[in-house]
DNA sequence: ACATGTTCCTTAC
DNA sequence: GTAAGGAACATGT
């Protein structure tokens, strides 16, 4: 499988958001220089790069829990808030319990 | 409901 | 092998 340069960056950026924290597709999409932020979920649904991006630290802006291996509900979603609960970023009803856990990737 | 950027899948030359 | 059109997306307003 071919890494196109957008997934390329988009990976790079996600790779950054440290263990306990969480990102947006908003960001990482503003930060990769890109408008649309659908286009970063593109990337992440497509990632071949398993655990060595943490996809499960992207969240919708929404500060919802957004999306998990292809799935926006299901067996999976709940995958990805348990791991994340593992890390300290708790989740309730779908949202995110505390804001200040989402990573200021331009900082 | 509509806009937005990127990738994937036909179809045609 | 390349080009063009349309569909699909883990979203945002």
């Amino acid at each position: 499988m071919s890494v196109t340069d957008f997934e390329r960056k988009i990976y790079r950026i996600v790779s950054q958001i440290p263990r306990g924290y969480v990102s947006t597709y908003k960001l990482v999409a503003r930060k990769a220089g890109c408008g649309s932020c659908r286009a970063v979920g593109q990337a992440l649904k497509r990632n071949p790069y398993a655990p060595r991006v943490p996809c499960h630290r992207v969240i919708a802006s929404d500060l919802d829990i957004g999306g998990f291996c292809g799935s926006l509900r299901g067996r999976q979603i709940q995958r990805k808030v348990k791991l994340l609960r593992r890390e300290g970023v708790l989740f309730e009803k779908g949202k995110l319990t505390d804001p200040s856990r989402v990573y200021d990737l331009m900082g």
